[in-house]
DNA sequence: GTTATTGCAAATGATTTGCACAAGG
DNA sequence: CCTTGTGCAAATCATTTGCAATAAC
C-alpha cells in the first residue's frame, strides 16, 4: 500500500474523530495490496489470512469508510454484487468494458468520453459529480479465430461467466 | 402499450415454445403502460390493482422474460436495487443522469457518446454489444438560487434520497 | 474513563426456488 | 393429455444491525 494511502486514510479518520485500528489497518492494506477489483467477501477471504481477527461485519463497515474517504469506489460489472476497485486514485476517470465471453474487466482511460460527458451534462442544467460507464462487449478475437485466451483460461479456473 | 411490443413479445414466446398466459400479459400491460422507471415491487403492486392474481414470484419470473426477449433492460440507478427501463425500445441508446440533490433521473440521449464509446470499443479489440452510462451530479439551481423544485417535490412525497 | 469499534449472531430485504395444483396448446 | 406456468411459502445470498465485550485516545 502506497504511503499517501496511508495518509489519506489517516486524515480522513482524525478528521472525522474516528480511531485508527489494527482491523481498518489490516483490511486497508488487503485493499490496497493489488490492483484487482473484488467483492467484500473475497476481501474477507484475504484479510482472513493476514490478520487473525477480521470479521465480515467489520469489513463491511471498513469498506464503507474507505468509499467514503473517497479511496475506493464501489463498481457495478452486472453480475449482481458490489465490486470494489481501488484503481481510481491511480486512474481517477477510468471505465469499465466486461467482455461476456470470458468475464474479463478491462479498464480503460479516455479523456474524450469524460469530457464529452461532461459538457453533456452541464448542457442539460447539472453540475457533473462522477460517471461510471460499463461497455459490455464480445471478443473480437474469439469472434474472427474462433477462440479467445481468456475465454479458455476462464473456463479452465471455472470462473463464472455473467450473471448469477 | 404499443401494438408491437405486443407482437414482439408473443413472437418471443412462440419462439421459444412457452406459453401465453393472462399473467404474463397483465404484467407486460403493466410494465408497457407508461415510460416510467420501476422496481420488481413497485410493479407488483402496479400489476395487482390490475389483475387479481398475479405473485411477486410471477412478476420476478416474467420480468426475466421480458428483458430475454429485449423488450425491458435493467439499470443500476445506484440505490442497490434492480430498476426496470421501459423505454429502450423508443430510445435504444439512451442514459441516465441522477441528481444526487433530488433522486430526479434524466434520460438523455447522445449520439456522439454513443459513437465515441463504440470507438474505444473497437480500439480495444472488442465488439461492442451495449453500453450502459450513469451520470451522478447535483442540481445547478440549487447550488446557485438555494432550492431545486425537484428537491422540494421529492421531500414533501417522502421519497428517499439515494442509497438505503 | 469515555466513546468508538468489534465480533457474533440474528435480522433484513431483494430475489429465487421446490413443489403441488392449475391451465395452455 | 402432456408440459409449462403459477402461487405459496421456504430458501438464498449479500449486506446490515443490535448488543455486550473490547480497545482507542
Amino acid at each position: 500500500m502506497d504511503a499517501s494511502v496511508q495518509t489519506r486514510l489517516d486524515d480522513f479518520i482524525r478528521h472525522k474523530k474516528l480511531r485508527r485500528t489494527a482491523q481498518r489497518d489490516a483490511i486497508a492494506k488487503a485493499v490496497f495490496s493489488k490492483d484487482e477489483h473484488f467483492t467484500a467477501d473475497e476481501l474477507y477471504e484475504r484479510a482472513s489470512k493476514t490478520a487473525a481477527n477480521t470479521s465480515r461485519a467489520t469489513v463491511y463497515r471498513t469498506l464503507g469508510l474507505l468509499v467514503e474517504a473517497g479511496l475506493l469506489r464501489e463498481i457495478d460489472l452486472g453480475d449482481n454484487q458490489t465490486t470494489y476497485d481501488p484503481n481510481f486514485l491511480s486512474k481517477p476517470a477510468h471505465n469499465h468494458l466486461v467482455c461476456i465471453d470470458c468475464g474479463r474487466v478491462v479498464e480503460f482511460e479516455d479523456a474524450h468520453i469524460a469530457l464529452l460527458n461532461d459538457c453533456v451534462t452541464r448542457r442539460l442544467g447539472f453540475r457533473p459529480l462522477r460517471q461510471s460507464l460499463r461497455i459490455e462487449a464480445t471478443c473480437e478475437q474469439l469472434r474472427t479465430k474462433g477462440r479467445c485466451p481468456n475465454l479458455i483460461a476462464a473456463r479452465l479456473s471455472g470462473k463464472r461467466l455473467r450473471k448469477k
